[in-house]
DNA sequence: GTGTTAATCAACCAATTGGTTGAACGAACG
DNA sequence: CGTTCGTTCAACCAATTGGTTGATTAACAC
């Protein structure tokens, strides 16, 4: 459990259920069982998935009487869309300039790239 | 092996480790040795490792005589980030509209909240 | 051919994860 | 008071994960 932040985030959204209930908590705060409901597991395996988003500081509890409603904490987004943010930019900038390099090339050179298939990755 | 997409995304950057990875991918190609070379593991783990990375669609592999040069596919964060704007776009409206709410109530109403105090999440 | 280099495959191991059941806790209600 | 409701804690289990070592494949160099 003693990991770093990002890690903790990417990690409790690389869950199905995890994932689908912060979509819902997005449109409204829920109960444990409330969000229980529509999973076909019992209320402590959610009261788990629960711990492991507020560990990621994804959610956050209240307390209204016996029941503990479940609070989405927005801003922690903003670790991962930063840092996914930040790579997606440096890696756009080096097609740019190797398009500037292909661009400023002789029409002859480089135009048969020694053997070279790409494999894997099939987006 | 057989999850969705979007899960398969998130657990890939849920370790440290292959974030670094992508990381260095962004500014350059780089060789599984090339890889493998600052962390203080065997080249196998960071095979595994690219192995996780190239299920997620996040990296593609080529081939220049032996070597195995690993490319990053960034386009596959969209994935992520589409998911994570959506949801928070989502909470952001739902914060919107109870300031409206509040906005048009009466002063008095409101103003002391049932016992309320939020836990957890500490940002 | 033999050898060398880059990478993967295979088997194994310890730790973590996602799930279970059963017990316990805290706040309300009779 | 005792009970019920919502939630968590504790122990356990099977499957997955991140790591290891050792063998194997693939493409070159001699």
């Amino acid at each position: 459990m003693a990991a770093d932040p990002l890690t903790r985030v990417f990690a409790a959204l690389s869950d199905p259920i995890r994932r689908d209930m912060v979509a819902r908590l997005a449109t409204a705060d829920a109960t444990v069982t409330e969000l229980a409901e529509p999973y076909d597991v019992t209320v402590q395996a959610v009261s788990k998935h629960l711990k492991v988003l507020a560990d990621a500081g994804l959610v956050s509890r209240s307390r209204q009487a016996q029941r503990r409603p479940v609070h989405l904490e927005p801003e922690v987004f903003d670790l991962m869309t930063t840092w996914i943010e930040r790579h997606r930019r440096t890696a756009e900038q080096r097609y740019r300039r190797l398009d500037d390099v292909l661009a400023s090339m002789p029409d002859d050179i480089g135009a048969s790239p020694p053997t070279e298939q790409r494999t894997g990755a099939g987006t």
